[in-house]
DNA sequence: TTGTATGCGTTATCAT
DNA sequence: ATGATAACGCATACAA
C-alpha cells in the first residue's frame, strides 16, 4: 500500500506497532503518509495474522434493563483495552447459548461473558475446554468458573437487618425462580438472617415465584389467605417489591405504615416511583465492568484471574418503617 | 487441513459454500470429516477473504430501555441473516460517534445503526461518502439518511384527537429537548392538533425540558404559576408523564378527575405503575428489526432501500378522562 | 468434478 | 534500521 512510497510493508507495519525500531526520520516520512492517504490498517487482517478479534461476547438469557447497566460497565472497560461487545440474546434458549459458544471456536470472538447461571451442555463435561469465560452477576457452583457478582445471601442480611432493627417480628420473603442460584442464595440469607435475630422460620413464610409484578401483587394477597399476615416483606427483586405494595394497596394496607416492604436491585425506574422504595443496591456497572477487565486477562492468558464479590447497600426510603402494632423498638435501623 | 484426507482445501470450502457443486459421494465424505475432527471454518480467514464482517455497529448517544427494546428487534433480524450486533455506546459524545465511524472504514464492521439523530461532522459534507447506515428510531433532515422510525407529529395527533374528544379544550404539551428533531416534530404535532379541533396555539401552553421525571413535575406546577391551569397534559415521553403525574398529586390534584395525563412511548416499567398511564405506543422491536433488514440490504449493494415509518398506537389506561369543569362531551375517544 | 495457484492485508522471522 | 518472504486460513478464477 503505501509501501509505493519507497519503503516495504514491513516499515509500515512496524512504525504502527513497535515506532521505537524504526528511525525517527523514515518514522515522520510514513506517518505523513498514513495522514495524508488516510490509510487505516485492515483490522480484519490484523486479526487473521494475530488470530484474535478482540471481540467479547455478551450473552444474556433475555434483554433487561438490568443487564442493561451491567452492559454499559462492560463497554466501558472494553473500550479502555480496545475490544468491543458482541450483544448475544439467548432468548431463554440453552441451545442459542451453545451456538454461541460454536462460534467462539470458530473464531468470531475471543471470549464470552455469560450473564447466567445455566452453562451450555459442551461446558459441563468435568474435562470440557472452556474458552475464556466469566460469569457475571449469577453466582454458580462449578469450580471452573470464574465469576464477579455480589453475594446475595449477604444482601439479604442486610435487607433483614435493616428490618429486624426497626421491630419487625413477622417478615416474610417473595422469591424468585429457585432454579437460579441467586435466588436460592437470597432464599437462604432469608432464613439465616431470621435465625440469628431469634426469629422463627417456616416454609410458609416464603413464597416462590417469577421475577415479575404480577408475583408480588398474588403473593401478598397469598400471604394474609393463609393468615400469616407479615408486617415486613423482603422481595427478591423490585418488580416483586412494586407487585407486593400493589397488592397491599389492594388489601386496604398502607405502605409502610401497615406494612414495610424492602426490594432487590435498585434499579433506576425507581425514580418515578411514589413511596420511594427501600432496596438493596447492586452495583451494576461495576459488576460489567470488572467482569470485562478480567475476561481482557483471561484472554491474555493470565493464569490468576479470580472470582469477585461485589459488596450490596442497603438504600432506605420510603417503604419501610417501625411496624404499627407491637412494641415500636427504637433501635436506629441498621 | 482436512485437506490431508485427499482432498484439496478448495474442495473443502466448496462442499461448505456451493454443495451441488461437488459429486455427493466426496460431500459426505468430507462432511463426515467434518463432523469427527470438529473442523470449523476461521471466521476471520472467510471474513479476510470476503471482506465482509458481518457485523454491525448499533450506536446509541446513551444507554436506555427504549434502546434495549430497538435492540432485541435488530438482534433477531441479525441472527436470521447471520449478523452479529456490537454495541457502541457513544456517551454522549458525537467524537465517539466519530470513531466508530472509522472503525468501519478499519474493515471492523459492515454497517451501522444509528440511533440519534445527530450525524458525525465526516457525514456532513454533502459529497462525503457514508459507508452503509441506517438512521434509526430518530428522523433525520439529511435526504441521505434511510430512516426507520415513526411519525412523531402524527403520533401527537394522534394523542392530540384522543384529548379533544374527551372534551378537553385547555391542553399543554410538556417536551423534550428541541435540539432532537423529534421533539420538534412532536411539538409540532402538538400545535397543529390543536388548532386543526380548532384550540388556540400560544407558546405559553407549551414546556420545554429533558426526557426525565423532574422535567414533568416542574412543568407541571410551572403551567399553573403561569395561571395556565390546563385539564390535560401530552407529555413528550413517559418519564415526563410520570412526573407529570407527581407534579399534579403534589399541587392537589387527582389524576383522571382534575387532570387528564398522555404519555409517549410506552415503556415497560409502566405495567408497575398506579395509575395506568394511557400513552402512545411505539413499535420498538419492529423498528429495531426493520432497521437491521434494511441494514442487510444496503451492506448487499441495494440501491433501493428507503425509509420507513412504522404505525403508533394509542393505548389507553386509566390517566385519560373527561375534564371535571366545562361541558363533558359524550364523544367517544377517538 | 476436482486440483492449482493467487489474492486478501497484516504480522513476524530471517536476512541484509 | 530496513527488506524479503513465509505464514494466517479461506475464496475463487482458471486449469485439468
Amino acid at each position: 500500500m503505501a509501501a509505493a512510497l519507497g519503503l516495504s510493508v514491513a516499515t509500515i507495519s512496524r512504525v504502527l506497532a513497535r515506532p521505537e525500531m524504526v528511525k525517527p526520520e523514515t518514522r515522520k516520512r510514513v506517518m505523513k503518509a498514513i495522514e495524508t492517504m488516510g490509510y487505516r490498517p485492515n483490522f480484519l487482517a490484523q486479526a487473521l495474522a494475530r488470530s484474535e478479534t478482540r471481540l467479547a461476547f455478551f450473552i444474556v438469557p433475555i434483554l433487561s434493563p438490568f443487564f442493561l447497566d451491567v452492559m454499559d460497565g462492560v463497554e466501558q472497560a472494553a473500550q479502555e483495552d480496545g475490544y468491543f461487545v458482541l450483544m448475544a440474546n439467548a432468548r431463554r434458549d440453552l441451545q442459542r447459548i451453545q451456538t454461541f459458544y460454536e462460534q467462539v471456536a470458530a473464531r468470531r470472538a475471543d471470549g464470552v461473558l455469560l450473564l447466567t447461571g445455566l452453562l451450555p451442555p459442551s461446558l459441563i463435561p468435568p474435562k470440557a475446554v472452556w474458552p475464556p469465560t466469566i460469569i457475571v452477576a449469577e453466582p454458580i457452583d462449578d469450580p471452573r468458573g470464574i465469576t464477579v457478582a455480589v453475594d446475595h445471601a449477604e444482601a439479604a442480611h442486610i435487607a433483614l437487618r435493616h428490618l429486624c432493627g426497626l421491630g419487625h417480628k413477622k417478615i416474610v420473603h417473595i422469591g424468585g425462580p429457585l432454579r437460579t442460584l441467586s435466588s436460592r442464595e437470597r432464599r437462604r440469607g432469608f432464613e439465616e438472617a431470621l435465625r440469628d435475630a431469634g426469629l422463627p422460620f417456616s416454609p410458609k413464610l416464603v413464597i416462590e415465584g417469577n421475577f415479575d409484578v404480577e408475583t408480588g401483587e398474588k403473593a401478598i394477597v397469598t400471604f394474609f389467605e393463609n393468615g400469616i399476615e407479615p408486617t415486613a416483606v423482603f422481595a427478591a427483586n423490585d418488580e416483586i417489591a412494586l407487585g407486593a405494595i400493589r397488592g397491599a394497596h389492594r388489601l386496604g394496607l398502607r405502605v409502610p405504615d401497615d406494612i414495610s416492604i424492602v426490594g432487590f436491585d435498585n434499579q433506576h425506574f425507581l425514580e418515578a416511583f411514589e413511596p420511594g422504595l427501600t432496596t438493596v443496591n447492586i452495583p451494576r456497572f461495576d459488576i460489567g465492568y470488572q467482569a470485562m477487565k478480567r475476561l481482557v486477562r483471561k484472554i491474555a492468558n493470565d493464569k490468576d484471574v479470580s472470582s469477585l464479590r461485589l459488596p450490596t447497600e442497603l438504600i432506605v426510603r420510603e417503604t419501610t418503617a417501625p411496624p404499627r402494632i407491637g412494641k415500636k423498638t427504637q433501635k436506629k435501623p441498621m
